[in-house]
DNA sequence: GCAAGGAGATTTTTT
DNA sequence: ATCTCCTTGC
């Protein structure tokens, strides 16, 4: 095994005096892939006899269900058994949850070898998302390239609240027309970003009713970019794009793809053209690079996300990239299968695999008609409970949909009947504003340049808004100065960051004690007075580091504890939440490590009101259909298959965008291993939508089932006998007309 | 001049 | 549930 004291950077040494593994583990090779297929084993084996020279690239084009994971899990395993050091394996994920379970999965799979399962054990540290594993080198080199090691890093939210900040200091937001709202700014900002596009292209192809301002916008991402990088601070998308210009950058380019013999990248379908470069810089032959994707399945598009990634590869290298294609699915029967390869069939770009299985089935899946949303809630809860009894348990049981609200009905009724459930995607604990109020005290005193952060904190106080909180900002920062190694540079694509001299970094101890005394010699506005001697105790302690970690966070949970009641009706639940952020913090080395993991990993699960269940409690799957990519389950349920959801209104512009959508249906459709039911209600409960106030919609099938496809299925309605009384659609239309109209004469009695 | 609270509109999907 | 605009009150 190699010795863990062995530098990273020193592979042959650390490669030669591990035989061990590779003696021993030959013996049993042969009998644990004999579990894969053909096509598996090639892409598991490919260029493995010879780990100490890596192969020219691969592209695994892995169909739903086909093994994606276990084949990629194989193909480290096996990397690491034939003698490739572990610590130099860098393996990318979509996310967290992938990572886990693909470390989980190589240890597993390894584990017939024990010297192996040793050295993975402690050994697969590179394993992670695109922005976690980007957060950790540039902290690693952020001395050399100018940035201060104790950046704290912007969320989405937060990226919008300083992008509005920028805002206000142009003066854009007092025009006559209405200059775009925070979001639509950041958007915009993002997805420049994110495809390497011009402003001008992104307008026009993606935000073209924002084109007039283009001028403005360019001034305010100038402003942005120098905002945070005064502020020490980073969006996501700095995460990627500092990494792209460090790993093209000569000085640091050999050392950075030099710690790595194996870049394995999972869902490539699903990365853009930033990602993209990012790898080529790590392995301009191609040499050691492993992607794995489907172009069936990508979903991502509307974050910059390109098809081309994965359909350009092979070209990318000479010799072009081997190609691997994975065919057979293991996951769902027949019946299922032939209706999803239909769906996708109808897509205007053909895709080449045909996904074939032998797990025969009589069960078609179900498309099921249903009178509207409640009916809906009540038929996926029978059917729920019906499957249990018969011994499926929740867990084995999902239900997806388009959008996050598009489950607020379900949610209303599993709750009516104490069925616990976890639901993944949507809003998150981490976007309610006490977890947001908290954390921001956390990243001021960790980054007290950290303007956004500073901004919400200080109006927590009675008596201080917006005016007052600038006031403050400004005094604490001017007397922390800015960071000396700000290069301006670094987002210029002919930046020279050789230049940028290495510094020390600001330690944020002495920046933050200056920020406390500048807080303590502030006069703050009579009605605030009462409360701003035990704020500046708070932050001074903060910035003196004087307790220990987890206990900071209590520090400040009690500190904001009167706040909280002051702002919130409903503060006793949203204490609870702290308390229960408080015993997570602990498991955190620090709080840098918490601050980062957190806004980079956010745990991505809300649960009932009951509270989060158990982990070994049983509890139903609800996720959004982006959210459940990767996943299976034994019984799928999908809400909500009509016109204005699968497509979404949103999502029908171009034809690309409904193919978007489609392969969306598709992927929701094969996450069921055995069945699958599809929803379709007759009637559709708008929120807010007109000035007329709520209404029905009448909706229709979704388009991409269209009437030659409905064999595949097995049609029928809910409930399966209707009641004599069963009101017809013109009496449903009826009814909901003159819901409108009595609700319409009784605002009008006061008008 | 500024903070606070109310009304009304608006909300896909995520690292 | 949140953002923005508007009014009221200090």
């Amino acid at each position: 095994m190699p010795s863990a004291a062995a530098p990273p950077s020193s592979a042959s040494s650390a490669c030669a005096s591990a035989p061990g593994p590779a003696h021993a583990a030959s013996s049993i090779t042969d009998a644990w892939l004999d579990k894969l297929n053909d096509a598996q084993r090639e892409a598991v084996e490919y260029g493995a006899d010879d780990v100490t020279r890596p192969p020219g690239a691969l592209l695994v084009i892995a169909g739903a269900g086909s093994g994606k994971t276990s084949t990629l899990a194989h193909r480290v395993a096996n990397l690491v058994m034939k003698g490739a050091d572990p610590r130099r394996l860098l393996l990318l994920t979509f996310s967290r949850r992938a990572a886990l379970e693909m470390t989980q999965r190589v240890t597993r799979i390894a584990g017939a070898a024990p010297g192996v399962r040793a050295a993975l054990a402690q050994g697969l540290t590179w394993s992670g998302t695109f922005h976690s594993v980007g957060a950790r080198l540039l902290r690693e080199y952020a001395d050399l390239i100018g940035l201060a090691p104790t950046f704290t890093i912007n969320d989405r939210e937060d990226s919008a609240d300083l992008m509005n900040l920028v805002r206000h200091e142009l003066g854009l937001s007092a025009k006559e027309r209405r200059f775009p709202s925070k979001s639509t700014c950041f958007a915009i900002y993002s997805r420049v970003v994110n495809t390497g596009a011009s402003l001008g292209d992104v307008l026009a192809s993606a935000f073209p009713w924002c084109r007039e301002w283009e001028a403005d916008l360019r001034r305010l991402f100038a402003a942005y970019v120098d905002a945070k990088q005064k502020q020490s601070v980073l969006d996501y998308d700095d995460l990627l794009l500092y990494w792209a210009h460090m790993a093209a950058e000569p000085s640091i380019a050999a050392d950075l793809s030099g710690r790595f013999d194996h870049v394995l990248v999972d869902e490539y379908q699903d990365t853009n053209r930033l990602q993209a470069s990012i790898l080529l810089a790590l392995k301009p032959d191609g040499r050691g690079l492993t992607v794995v994707g489907d172009d069936a399945q990508s979903i991502y598009s509307f974050r910059g996300a390109t098809v081309r990634n994965i359909l350009d590869f092979p070209a990318h290298f000479d010799p072009p990239a081997k190609r691997v294609t994975l065919e057979r699915n293991y996951r769902s029967t027949q019946p299922i299968l032939s209706a999803s390869n239909a769906v996708i069939g109808l897509a205007s770009e053909r895709f080449t695999k045909n996904l074939w299985t032998d797990r025969a089935s009589a069960q078609r899946p179900r498309l099921v008609t249903v009178a509207d949303d409640a009916a809906q809630a009540r038929y996926v809860v029978e059917q729920v409970l019906a499957a249990r009894e018969a011994g499926v348990k929740l867990k084995s049981q999902a239900v997806l949909f388009r959008a996050a609200h598009h489950s607020a009905a379900l949610e209303i009724e599993l709750t009516r009947r104490n069925i616990p459930f976890v639901k993944f995607g949507g809003l998150k604990f981490l976007d309610s504003v006490h977890v947001k109020d908290v954390l921001a005290v956390l990243r001021w005193a960790e980054n007290p340049r950290d303007r956004v952060a500073g901004f919400r904190v200080v109006q927590l106080l009675p008596g201080v808004g917006p005016a007052t909180a600038a006031r403050v900002l400004d005094e604490a920062n001017n007397g922390i100065g800015a960071h000396p190694g700000v290069s301006p540079d670094i987002n210029a694509s002919t930046g020279s960051t050789a230049t940028a001299a290495p510094t020390a970094g600001l330690r944020n101890t002495p920046a933050a004690g200056a920020a406390a005394q500048a807080l303590a010699a502030f006069t703050p506005p009579a009605r605030t007075l009462e409360d701003w001697p035990s704020f500046v105790a708070l932050i001074a302690t903060l910035g003196e580091r004087n307790s220990p970690w987890p206990a900071e966070f209590e520090l400040i949970r009690r500190w904001y504890e009167p706040h909280l009641e002051r702002n919130h009706e409903d503060a006793a639940m949203r204490h609870a939440d702290l308390l229960q952020m408080e015993s997570i913090a602990g498991t955190y080395a620090s709080r840098e490590r918490f601050l980062t993991e957190l806004t980079l990993d956010p745990p991505d699960a809300t649960s009932g009101e009951s509270g989060v269940p158990l982990l070994d409690e049983d509890y139903l799957i609800l996720s959004t259909i982006h959210s459940a990519k990767g996943q299976e389950w034994r019984n799928v349920f999908v809400l909500n298959g009509v016109d204005g959801c699968i497509p979404s209104d949103l999502g029908t512009g171009s034809d690309e965008e409904i193919d978007e959508e489609r392969r969306l249906l598709y992927v929701a459709m094969t996450r069921a291993k055995e069945d699958l039911h599809l929803l379709v209600p007759q009637r559709f409960y708008v929120h807010n939508q007109t000035h007329l106030g709520d209404r029905h919609v009448w909706a229709s099938r979704t388009r991409f089932i269209p009437a030659e496809l409905l064999p595949l299925f097995e049609v029928g309605a809910w409930p399966p006998v209707p009641a004599p009384a069963a009101p017809t659609a013109a009496g449903l239309a009826a009814a909901a007309q003159a819901k409108v109209e009595i609700a319409a004469k009784l605002r009008k009695m006061w008008e």
